[in-house]
DNA sequence: CAATCGTCAAGAGCAGTGCTCTCGTTTTAT
DNA sequence: ATAAAACGAGAGCACTGCTCTTGACGATTG
């Protein structure tokens, strides 16, 4: 962030914004697979081999926007959060389901860099892991917060958590203190069953079926909420702002 | 599947067989962005402009491939369901779980290629969609069956289902008859449940976290058919065959 | 101030892709 | 037997990611 010191490293900065901008707006409109170095070059001004001193390779350049993708859904998710009191947790759940699910309908092609197929042959650098969890550290204190108030009452009548999950658990629980095991256990299924809803709707597994993807969305996720043991709320507004 | 009656029309049923058969090879190598027509042709020893008179395009042979994958997984979600007694709705159940999840470990690229990220541009053809609803279809009767024989019983404590979901709810009947509103709601939420759990385990979410994904797997599965109001049943086979 | 060293854009070029068009040949249908 | 349809081969177009070399500019030293 700092502003750099001499003339060159401003202009590097600068360049690199603006390929990443460039790359971002071809991203979102014709997808990961067309992204193409010579179409940013050219958009720029500049000849194709020029990018090279920049990014090293095309896929060095997707990091970039993988990375940017997630810091941008996470801060998206972290401000939902923050907008809620905090001992709403049952609202700050529901504000990061749809908090996720609107940036996914807002930024189709980003998401599907983010939670779709992985592009084939890409290995995720460890950069990205730091910025890929954001939106799971937000989930995870939700959890814990409501935990330590003794909000969760996890209702009964569901399966026992098998006891070779525990090890399992405690790697989860690094972003979810003291969580118990069963609601560890649970809350992989509601937080898979977020994203795997956004994916449907998004990659058009519910199109001519549900047409009002929305309203079944609001009543999964809270459905969700009810397993994970956390209160009814029921006058939440229905939706986004 | 008639033997084809001239000459021609066999050996061109032939060499479409073996164009595709080539194609899946590679698909399942270096995913569908990896296939390439002119590899395929290599392989055959013609030349790429010949595979045009089999494929009018790449999207057409991936089309064939996105078919094939949706009947591949259908059938053995089919044959999974038809193992259990039909009487054992919540054994039926986990049968298909596993056998999507077990289907998407052994074939990673086709899974991709049915439930990531569409490729950019590639509209799914009408031909696709009733292969593409088998495991769907399925998964509907297991619920209608256990429905109309009252084994159905889901649990209270749980959101009412918003009036405005009836629309959507009669659509989803079609391949669920009778079900009621209440169930099919939770039915959408259980089925984006189990792909979504696929999905993380497939594309790396649970990497270095989640060691273990079969266990909890099974777990959040079982936690499904609790939510749809399916009996507990506590003494299945742990796993696979 | 002047020489040097690193950085940079440009251009040519390689190997690969999807796809089109044409040109003989072969097979089918009439 | 003849006309029509289908077919494989080949050349070619426009595009891609990426490499290498060349020449110019700028910052940092002596």
């Amino acid at each position: 962030m700092s502003a750099g010191r001499t003339a060159r490293e401003r202009v590097r900065a600068e360049l690199t914004r603006e390929i990443t901008d460039i790359a971002r707006r071809q991203l979102a409109v014709d997808g990961a697979a067309g992204l193409s170095l010579r179409a940013v070059a050219r958009e720029m001004g500049m000849v194709s081999s020029a990018i090279y001193r920049y990014f090293p390779s095309r896929d060095d350049l997707l990091t970039a926007l993988i990375i940017d993708g997630y810091n941008a859904l996470g801060e998206t998710v972290e401000n939902a959060d923050a907008a809620r009191p905090r001992e709403d947790h049952t609202g700050r759940w529901m504000a990061v389901c749809h908090a996720v699910r609107d940036w996914a309908l807002a930024h189709p092609h980003e998401y599907a860099l983010l939670y779709g197929s992985p592009v084939p042959g890409y290995k995720a650098p460890m950069d990205t892991v730091t910025a890929a969890i954001r939106d799971t550290v937000v989930y995870g204190r939700i959890l814990s917060d409501a935990h330590r108030a003794g909000a969760l009452r996890p209702p009964g009548g569901f399966p026992a958590t098998p006891g070779s999950f525990s090890e399992d658990a405690m790697r989860v629980r690094e972003v979810m203190p003291d969580v118990p095991d069963d609601v560890v256990a649970r809350a992989l299924a509601a937080w898979t069953g977020l994203f795997g809803w956004v994916n449907f709707e998004l990659f058009g597994q519910f199109n001519n079926v549900v047409l009002d993807p929305g309203t079944a969305f609001d009543h999964a996720m809270r459905c969700h909420a009810a397993l994970l043991g956390l209160p009814a709320a029921d006058a939440l507004p229905v939706h986004g702002k």
